[in-house]
RNA sequence: GCCGAAGUGGCGGAACAGGCAGACGCGCACGACUCAAAAUCGUGUUCCUUCGGGAUUGAGGGUUCGAUUCCCUCCUUCGGCACCA
């Protein structure tokens, strides 16, 4: 049992009794049980009283919005006097109803946005709707409502749902990217970045449903067999031209993130997903005439290259296939076109590959070797062949095994004789080449590219001889922006016979999406279907040409939406530079972490790529980043609407208030894991944000300062308040700045636990309670902004608004102990605590553990050997 | 398979920088109030115990006077990538 829960017991035992206001009242802080009994009745015989109002977070929440919202109290604008603090939270798409999911990222970061204001920081924390996409086009087509409308129907009930957070978002910065007047610079956009040779066309397969007639996202192609979502026909790959963008150009400089302070998982999560391997890439000729050039990490091995691998679908393999052979390689084709990806891909999967009957010549020592096709070999990286080298990888040696090619050792590890004939598996670590002609001796490390000994010296020697050169390559493939779609921005392309691809001239954008369209039940793209729509002229010649009618990628939309809160409504360009200087980068960006690689590459790109044509200042968008974790159903499963466990904010909200669905999402569970949901834990927030309205509501606080009763309060009393006031403090303003929010909201419980403590030791009236009743208000403004209003402007009468208070500055002083309590361990085992003064010396400290008597029972009489005294934190004897 | 994160009471979690494990809250038990219930308030709540104490932060080892924290091996869960040449 700890004397610090013995005293928090009382103090809890006595609260009950405190609430009368009567004489007796005072004399039952003696809590004789009796006495408590009769004061209880009195209470209860004067309820309620005028000053005991109930706490109605229905009435004091609207009445504060309404208020906040009337006095423009959120409204970020430029002040230069000020230091800024742009924040930042990931914007909805507008699916219907606002998910718990939503104010679990949002108000936390509304709390730390709120308490980085009264910081001294002009804060601007902005919403909008992230509003083009699938699921409108979709409900288009099954209900016939055009996504216009219950996009915008959408919209207008989830900002309703926002405003009931509570949050200080600036509303005259909405931004809603299906808006022609979003748009036009999402359209506008895609133009400098044609204009900047980032955007081009090229052939790319989409899957496609050959029934309907259309293309299928990832999400439409349901199961093993891969069928259509709508009517369950097999899905094909399809080659469409489509628009691409350069991603790849800035693969090295998004590999970078030294000037970012983001999550380790987040920048792992990206670096693999670019996936850059430094080599070499080598001229091989085949006998069939044509030259094929591969990538190799391993260009050390090339001496040990024995044969070559083409991806089934590489487009030589017609050429370098001879007559005998092309029967079993149409074959072995025609089956690996008929597998899914998902059966290729299986890790697990016996190799297999045809030998195509054609040879190529290694480079390096003019050996014929024999090219086979297999679909370990992917058409996608790299070339879409390999060189093999079954002596030092894995994958090449289990083929070669299989069909019985040559494998040939070029790296010898030390004190063992490799043997091509009876090795067991491929040697893919460090050695001594050997086999290797001019190189035969020289050492291969475990390093990777050009920090690799041998590797520097093959590359050096392949650029000499010119058959080669040092390469980097990169899993990373550029952005396809290209949506066959009619819910996205027209891609604002021209297509003319004479004049091929052309821009849409700037003083024509937006190139408006037509509003009198149809769908079909297929879902094939209206745009494409409309009868007029794609009709135009040409920008070069003026004679009729065609608009391009696919729209893009709603990830377009999220790659600078940030630029846009900058200034919503401004024409003249995307975004007013003034805002611009003043405002960017973002400082605080929070959002889930499925956004690791698609969006936040995609606006690291985008960013990138402005600064490079002078549009944007700056390497990157966004420097600080957090995720937070993700709300489970109370069964530790996903919730989802078709599991029927989802939490219903609003429900909450009418139940509970906003305030408490804010402290509670806070408090029970550390962010950025997020944790299961649990419908009686947010009791406890509930009974916490009453438990503080009664506090400061109460007429046993109300009262008595009003009274100018004589302070019963000690000075131990005021002395310990102030202490856990400044401790509190410390904490909390730490914690915000860490987004450690759970532990503000137990601390600011402990607060207030001691706060009653305090008023049952007659504290109200002192300056140390009016100091703790303004710093508490203070600190739970962020977190529980309507009560700490109304507690603060209306029940105290502090001046309007609390959201405009500077956070208060801690007391070092203050919140120092004036005792501690020193645990003392002999033989590493917790034998006594002794308390001595805050400032006593190690030496005293030394002496009180040893003069403890229980510290000398478990000594038994033997002389310590060594007492070592931890900094005021723990006193070590060992015998 | 590779990369990453995480394993602490019945549950969510706390523990600044190697120094009292379990703060704060939920749940539960008992009690007060009540005709009763809800709400509220109070007390207790890691496990074992011969009441001296012993064990305990996924498991096992190591470093240290001292490890939830650092190192090694392993197990489990989650996330990412997945034949990447």
């Amino acid at each position: 049992m700890k004397p610090k829960k013995i005293a928090a017991a009382k103090a809890r035992k006595t609260t009950k009794a405190v609430s009368s206001k009567s004489k007796a009242a005072k004399k039952i802080t003696a809590k004789k049980p009796a006495a408590r009994k009769v004061a209880a009745k009195q209470v209860k015989a004067q309820a309620p009283t005028a000053k005991n109002i109930a706490y109605d977070p229905q009435i004091i929440e609207k009445k504060w919005q309404a208020k906040w919202e009337a006095d423009k109290l959120y409204r970020a604008v430029i002040d230069e006097r000020k230091p800024k603090h742009y924040a930042l939270t990931m914007l909805p798409y507008p699916s219907g109803d606002l998910h718990i999911g939503h104010w679990y990222a949002m108000t936390p970061s509304d709390a730390r946005a709120r308490f980085k204001r009264m910081q001294g920081y002009n804060v601007l924390f902005p919403m909008g709707f992230d509003a083009f996409g699938l699921p409108a086009e979709n409900a288009a087509i099954r209900d016939g409502i055009h996504p216009m409308k219950r996009t915008y129907q959408n919209i207008e009930r989830m900002r309703k749902q926002l405003k009931s957070m509570g949050a200080m978002f600036d509303w005259s910065r909405e931004v809603v990217s299906s808006d022609p007047e979003f748009y036009r610079w999402t359209q506008w956009f895609f133009i400098q970045l044609y204009k900047a040779g980032l955007a081009y066309r090229k052939m790319a397969a989409v899957d496609w449903c050959p029934k309907d007639n259309t293309t299928l996202a990832r999400e439409q192609v349901i199961g093993e067999n891969r069928v259509c979502e709508r009517c369950g026909t097999p899905v094909i790959k399809k080659d469409l031209e489509q628009w691409f963008f350069k991603t790849t150009k800035y693969a090295d400089e998004l590999l970078r993130f030294d000037e970012l302070d983001w999550p380790q998982t987040v920048k792992t999560l990206q670096t693999n997903w670019i996936g850059r391997s430094e080599g070499a890439s080598v001229h091989f000729k085949t006998e069939a005439g044509e030259d094929i050039e591969i990538f190799t990490t391993r260009p050390d091995t090339l001496w040990g290259a024995t044969f070559m691998v083409f991806a089934p679908e590489h487009p030589l393999v017609d050429k370098v296939t001879t007559p005998e052979q092309k029967a079993a390689v149409e074959a072995y084709k025609a089956q690996a076109a008929r597998q899914s990806d998902i059966e290729r891909e299986a890790a697990d999967k016996e190799k297999t590959g045809v030998f195509t009957g054609g040879y190529a010549i290694n480079p390096v020592n003019d050996e014929r070797i024999p090219i086979w096709i297999a679909d370990y070999v992917l058409l996608s990286y790299g070339t879409g062949a390999i060189m093999a080298v079954p002596a030092h990888d894995e994958r090449d040696f289990a083929f070669a095994r299989k069909y019985d090619l040559p494998i040939v050792p070029v790296i010898q590890p030390e004190g063992v004789t490799l043997d091509g004939a009876t090795m067991e598996r491929a040697h893919e670590h460090e050695g001594v080449m050997i086999n290797s002609g001019p190189f035969n001796g020289t050492r291969a490390t475990d390093e990777k590219g050009m920090a690799n000994p041998a590797i520097k010296a093959v590359v050096e020697w392949l650029e000499q001889k010119g058959i080669g050169r040092r390469a980097v390559n990169y899993r990373y493939r550029d952005w396809l922006i290209s949506r066959q779609r009619y819910w996205g921005a027209p891609i604002p392309m021209v297509y003319c016979e004479k004049h091929g691809w052309n821009p849409v001239p700037d003083d024509q954008l937006p190139v408006l999406l037509p509003e009198d369209v149809e769908w079909k039940p297929t879902g094939e793209s209206p745009l494409k279907l409309h009868p007029t729509w794609k009709n135009t002229a040409c920008p070069e010649c003026g004679e009729p040409a065609v608009r391009e009618t696919d729209t893009m990628d709603t990830f377009m939309c999220s790659s600078w939406y940030h630029l846009r809160y900058l200034s919503p409504h401004y024409n003249k360009g995307p975004f007013d530079e003034k805002e611009y200087n003043y405002w960017m980068p973002v400082d605080t960006y929070t959002g889930g972490i499925e956004h690791a690689t698609m969006h936040l590459l995609y606006t690291r790109f985008f960013h990138k790529a402005l600064r490079d044509m002078g549009i944007t200042e700056g390497n990157e968008p966004m420097i600080q980043l957090r995720n937070q974790g993700m709300v489970l159903a109370e069964d530790n499963s996903k919730m989802s609407k078709s599991r029927g466990n989802v939490v219903a904010p609003d429900r909450l909200v009418e139940k509970y208030g906003a305030d408490t669905v804010r402290a509670y999402l806070m408090f029970f569970a550390r962010w950025e894991m997020g944790a299961p949901w649990d419908s009686q834990g947010i009791e406890g927030s509930a009974r916490w944000i009453r438990r503080t309205w009664i506090l400061f509501t109460d007429p046993s606080t109300t009262l008595r300062s009003a009274q100018d009763e004589p302070i019963a309060a000690t000075d131990e009393t005021k002395k310990n308040l102030r202490r856990k006031v400044h401790q509190t403090l410390r904490k909390v303003t730490r914690d915000f700045e860490n987004f450690e929010f759970n532990t503000i909201i137990s601390s600011l419980m402990e607060l207030m636990n001691e706060m009653y403590k305090a008023r049952e030791a007659g504290a109200v009236g002192t300056p140390e309670w009016n100091e703790a009743t303004e710093i508490y208000l203070k600190m739970l403004a962020p977190v529980a902004p309507h009560i700490a209003e109304e507690l603060w402007t209306h029940q105290m009468g502090k001046p309007y608004s609390i959201h405009q208070q500077t956070w208060p500055k801690y007391d070092e002083e203050a919140a120092k102990e004036d005792t501690i309590e020193i645990p003392v361990q002999v033989n590493g085992k917790v034998r006594d605590r002794i308390v001595v003064a805050a400032d006593a010396s190690e030496k005293a400290i030394e002496a009180t553990a040893l003069a403890s008597p229980t510290v000398q029972k478990f000594l038994e009489g033997r002389p310590p050997k060594k007492v070592i005294v931890a900094q005021k934190r723990l006193v070590s004897v060992v015998v």
